[in-house]
DNA sequence: GAAGGCATGTAAATCGTTACATGATTTA
DNA sequence: TAAATCATGTAACGATTTACATGCCTTC
């Protein structure tokens, strides 16, 4: 068994040791890195919070900065100890991928040759979208996320950025291989 | 908005189009093909065929091949037209993606340079060995996962074989390039 | 006759997103 | 003062996995 914490839990934990304090602060810290291979919306984050604080992984204190009512967490001996556990644990870890793009590629003998084609355009589009977005990232992401002394978020930005740019390849070598006929397409 | 078809139902309709017919025969065919991009387990599958059958997507009739009780379904028309229309309708497609290795790569910051070696180590070895699987269903692909007339299967094999082997090299080029010192971490 | 595969299904639990509700603070 | 953003939360819904239950058929 690999680890008792839930996949919310994983984020936070990890999160609030590179320094994000709030649910808040841990949502936008998702939001601009780990998002891509690894979600969570407050709907989770907020009542993982408070699993945690009664399974005694965090430590909750109300924080004083600013007049709105803020919490603020900090991880106890136990949570760094969890923490430290799941991050070494050698056993199975999840790979999920969920590729529509790639279903509707699968199923292409269903589809005329000009509507695949259409379909690998769109998935390059969609590709340059997620480029787009991760070199708005880059900046923030060089000098750190949480805070200025991590150098691991700004590496699997770039790992996001090659493997994208191999999708985006990819579509457009097999589209342009289609459309000179050196593909079959069966009907429409 | 995109289509009507719950996530199972795309698959489900697709396979049926392919040739397969019992929710058994669906089921197979989805774990020697899409699942490592669209999975689904029975628990979907066979509640989902019902709930196409009284939408008008599907038609049921007892299959009388041999003895054991079998339900062949077959699209109907209605069920062609939102199958195609899936297949084409440009929108936006579900692209997710959930790779717990990342992760703890992400936070390779709060471990030692030997420990992120070792995760690096145990994410190639899980490369290789769901490289193994893909080699193993390559025969089968080669000629139609479901009847032997589709090209494209075979397609969507190779481009995860390309793919799990990029990230292979990914993880063999990174972990020696922190071995020999040139990506730093903090502490342990 | 036991084991394993064929075949269909349900129930419970987990996981996750979305939409909603609330209220304070900051900025235009 | 209106709009946007900060900040915390809940409820409803949808998707998915897992474990279980059943029974037939084939092979050893």
């Amino acid at each position: 068994m690999s680890s008792q914490l839930t996949p919310t839990a994983r984020v936070i934990l990890g999160m609030l040791r590179l320094g994000a304090r709030t649910g808040y602060e841990i949502k936008q810290a998702i939001d601009v890195s780990t998002r891509f291979f690894w979600s969570a919306s407050y709907g989770q984050i907020y009542p993982e919070l408070h699993r945690l604080q009664e399974r005694g992984l965090v430590r909750a204190e109300p924080d004083p900065r600013g007049a709105v009512r803020r919490i603020s967490y900090e991880l106890t001996e136990a949570g760094q100890g969890a923490l430290h556990e799941w991050l070494t644990d050698g056993g199975l870890h999840t790979f999920e991928l969920r590729d529509e793009g790639l279903l509707r590629f699968f199923f292409g003998d269903l589809l005329s040759r000009d509507e695949v084609v259409q379909n690998l355009r769109a998935q390059q589009a969609f590709c340059d979208h997620v480029l787009e977005q991760f070199r708005g990232i880059e900046p923030q992401a060089k000098t750190g996320f949480v805070d200025e002394t991590q150098v691991y978020p700004y590496l699997a930005l770039t790992y996001g950025i090659e493997l994208i740019s191999w999708m985006r390849d990819w579509c457009e070598r097999t589209a342009a291989q289609i459309e000179r006929g050196e593909l079959p397409s069966t009907d429409g």
